[in-house]
RNA sequence: GUGGGUAUAGUUCAGUGGUUAGAGCGCCAGAUUGUGGCUCUGGAUAUCGUGGGUUCGACUCCCACUACCCACCCCA
C-alpha cells in the first residue's frame, strides 16, 4: 500500500519522458502558430463551479468527481474537465476587457474523475486543450479542428476523422426536445430508468444510451440537425465549407451529443482508428452560453480537450513510437585512483560546453566504466588516464568505429564540443 | 457502481497439500596484468499481493480485502 500508487494512477517514467516532451513540444508548436497563449489553471476549483459549469445532470458531476471539504469547510473539487477552469479565469481576470478574441491552450493539465480505470481510462489523466473566447463565427472551430489535426498529423498519425454534429442553441433546442418527446411518446415506459429520468431533464441525452432497448426505440427519432434554427443551420453549414476547404475529412453524427452539458450549436469528436475503435480521442464544441452563465459578460466560446495518454495509445498502436534519443554524448572513464578528480573535471568542462557528459560515481573498473558507456548509449568515451595524463593528453574513442584518438588536455573539451 | 480474469525474484513466466520455491532475460562480478556490444563462468535478489480460515502441515484448498488487466455505464 505505502510503495503503490493509487488506483488508477501512472507514473510518468524517466524512460518515457522524451515521449512526453516530443508530444508537449508539438502541441506548443501547433497552439502558437495558431496564436494561442498558454494558460495554467488549479488542479483544483470551488465544487460550485462544475456544478454549475459541467452541469449537475451529467455524469461527471454526478458520479466522478474528486470533491473534498479542505479544512477551511470549502468544498473543492479536483479538475474534471478543462474548460471550466479557463472560463474561470478568463471571468476572474477580466480578459474579456482586453483584446477579443482571447485564445489559450492548456498543456496536459492533469484531469480527475473517479472511474474504474480500464484501457484508455484513468482516474488521473491529463489534457491538451484550446479554448477560444469572444469568436462568433465558425472559423472558431474550424480554426480549432484544423490546428488539432495539424497537431496529431505532425506526430504522424493517420486515418483520423473528425465527427461533427450540432445540437442546436437555446432558440432551436427546445423545439427539439419537444419533437423527441413526442416521437417517443408512451415508448418512454419501455425504455431504461437512465432514459426515462433523462427525459425530463435532459432528453437530448437519450440519443447517447447504449442499451439496445432504447436504441432501437431512438433509431428512427426526428434528427436534431432537422430542427435547427436558420441560424444555427446556416453556422453548421459554413463549417462544412471550412473543413472541406482545408480537405480535413469529417462525418457527420447526428448522435454526437457530448455529455457536458454547456455546449452549444457545433460539437465534434475525433475518434480512435486502432486498438479500442471507436474511443473518443478527443471531443470539444461550442459553448456560447457557459461565460454568461457563470457571472461574465456574454461570450461566444468553443474549445475543446484532448486526452495525452490517448494519443500515446493510438501513437503505439500506429506504431509510431519514436526510439528514446541517447541521453548521453561523452562518457568520461577514468583510470587511476590519481584520475577521479581530473576526470570529473573533464565532464563538469564538457557541460559548461553544453555537451552531455556522464562520469563514474562507483569507483568502477575500466572495464565497466566501458559497459556502462555503452549501455547508456554514449557515442564517445573519453578515457582520462595515467599514462596519458602524464604526457597531457586525453583519449577518446568513437564507440561505434572504434577509432581512437589522443586530444591535448588544455583544449580536449573544446575540440570534443566542436565534434559534435 | 456492475461483471470476467489475474496476483510467485527487477521483469516475463514455470511450479507441487509435505524437507533448503525454479528458469529465461535483466543486474553485479570474473575470463592473466588499462577498453563496451558476442560467448563462457560465478554471484545477489522472493515475508510466493494483504488478512483470515480449513489442515498434523498451505505458495498450493476456501473466504474477505487490495491492486492490476479487460468489459459495461460514461468519457479524454
Amino acid at each position: 500500500m505505502l510503495t503503490q500508487a493509487p488506483k488508477g494512477t501512472r507514473d510518468m517514467l524517466p524512460q518515457d519522458a522524451y515521449l512526453w516532451h516530443w508530444i508537449e513540444q508539438k502541441e506548443r508548436e501547433a497552439a502558437a502558430r495558431a496564436g494561442y497563449r498558454e494558460i495554467r489553471t488549479p488542479v483544483f476549483e470551488h465544487t460550485e463551479l462544475f456544478l454549475r459549469g459541467v452541469g449537475d445532470t451529467t455524469d461527471i458531476v454526478q458520479k466522478e468527481m474528486y470533491t473534498f471539504k479542505d479544512k477551511g469547510d470549502r468544498s473543492i473539487t479536483l479538475k474534471p474537465e478543462g474548460t471550466a477552469g479557463a472560463v474561470r479565469s478568463f471571468i476572474e481576470n477580466h480578459l474579456f476587457a482586453e483584446t477579443l478574441p482571447c485564445k489559450v491552450y492548456y498543456l496536459n493539465a492533469p484531469i480527475f474523475r473517479y472511474e474504474n480505470p480500464q484501457s484508455g481510462r484513468l482516474r488521473e489523466h491529463h489534457q491538451f486543450g484550446m479554448e477560444c473566447f469572444g469568436g462568433k463565427e465558425p472559423t472558431v472551430e474550424a480554426e480549432l479542428i484544423s490546428t488539432l489535426m495539424g497537431m496529431l498529423t505532425s506526430l504522424g498519425l493517420k486515418n483520423l476523422s473528425v465527427h461533427i454534429n450540432s445540437i442546436g442553441c437555446p432558440n432551436c433546442r427546445p423545439k427539439y426536445h419537444a419533437a423527441l418527446k413526442q416521437y417517443l411518446g408512451d415508448n418512454i415506459h419501455c425504455m431504461c430508468a437512465t432514459c426515462r429520468e433523462r427525459f425530463e431533464k435532459n432528453p437530448l441525452r437519450i440519443l447517447d444510451c447504449k442499451e439496445e432497448k432504447c436504441r432501437d426505440i431512438v433509431k428512427d427519432a426526428p434528427v436534431i440537425l432537422d430542427c435547427l434554427c436558420d441560424e444555427c443551420r446556416e453556422h453548421f453549414n459554413q463549417l462544412q465549407a471550412l473543413l472541406t476547404a482545408q480537405k480535413i475529412p469529417f462525418e457527420i453524427d447526428p448522435h454526437i451529443v457530448r455529455g457536458l452539458d454547456y455546449y452549444t450549436k457545433t460539437v465534434f469528436e475525433i475518434i480512435m482508428q486502432s486498438g479500442r475503435e471507436g474511443l473518443a480521442l478527443c471531443g470539444g464544441g461550442r459553448y456560447d452560453g457557459l461565460v454568461e452563465q457563470l457571472g461574465g459578460p456574454a461570450t461566444p466560446a468553443a474549445g475543446f480537450g484532448i486526452g495525452a495518454e490517448r494519443i500515446l495509445i493510438e501513437l503505439r498502436n500506429q506504431n509510431l513510437l519514436p526510439p528514446e534519443p541517447s541521453t548521453t554524448d561523452v562518457y568520461v572513464a577514468n583510470l587511476g585512483a590519481d584520475m577521479k578528480i581530473p576526470a570529473f573535471s573533464f565532464a563538469q568542462a564538457l557541460r559548461a560546453l553544453n555537451v552531455k557528459a556522464d562520469s563514474d560515481l562507483n569507483g568502477r573498473s575500466l572495464k565497466a566504466q566501458f559497459k556502462y558507456a555503452d549501455k547508456i548509449g554514449a557515442r564517445y568515451v573519453a578515457l582520462v588516464g595515467g599514462d596519458e595524463y602524464a604526457r597531457g593528453v586525453i583519449k577518446l574513442r568513437d564507440m561505434a568505429t572504434k577509432e581512437e584518438k589522443e586530444l591535448p588536455v588544455d583544449t580536449a573539451a573544446q575540440a570534443v564540443a566542436d565534434m559534435l
